[in-house]
DNA sequence: GCCAACGTTGGC
DNA sequence: GCCAACGTTGGC
């Protein structure tokens, strides 16, 4: 099993949306970053544990946890001209972008600040304070996975 | 809203 | 295949 951060705007999609969808699932749709893609593509698993990180807002960190509960399959959007994720160049018969769905674990009583994380020494590996803290989906290993959960509950 | 850092595009 | 121009991301 491997571990995971995802980014979402909580204006748009937050961990209560996540916990308030049917079944407390829901796709994760409207990736269209290349690296980000291959890494649903390939690695994302069943199982995994993803950490569901709220950024552009108030309170910028690790909000809760989730589940991936299916695997990579075409993200719908990508063949919709009225969707904002829409790409014309991407088939249905060739899809460029994917996507999975994941379950509602839990939320944090607060959110783990991205400020605080910056100051973990276990946390000097992770995408998110390293440069190029733009990856939308970036793995995370198991000894950062577990300093982040403890240090969010 | 600013701006640095990064990704993508397209002309050559 | 290079690289400048442009667009986007995301913390502050």
């Amino acid at each position: 099993m491997q571990y995971w951060l995802f980014k979402t705007e909580p204006d748009a999609f937050s961990i209560d949306d996540l916990a308030a969808r049917p079944n407390q699932t829901e796709h994760w749709d409207g990736i269209r970053n290349y690296q980000a893609r291959n890494f649903l593509r390939d690695e994302v698993k069943q199982g995994d544990k993803v950490f569901i990180y709220h950024s552009s807002c108030k309170e910028v960190g690790i909000a809760g946890l989730a589940e991936v509960v299916k695997e990579a399959y075409p993200d719908h959007t990508q063949f919709d001209p009225e969707s904002h994720y829409y790409d014309p160049k991407s088939s249905p018969e060739n899809p460029r972008w994917v996507m999975v769905d994941v379950t509602f674990i839990e939320k944090f009583p607060d959110v783990l600040a991205l400020k605080k994380i910056k100051t973990m020494p276990e946390i000097s590996e992770v995408g998110l304070v390293k440069k190029g803290h733009r990856l939308s989906i970036m793995p995370v290993n198991e000894q950062e996975f577990s300093a982040l959960l403890a240090a969010s509950r």
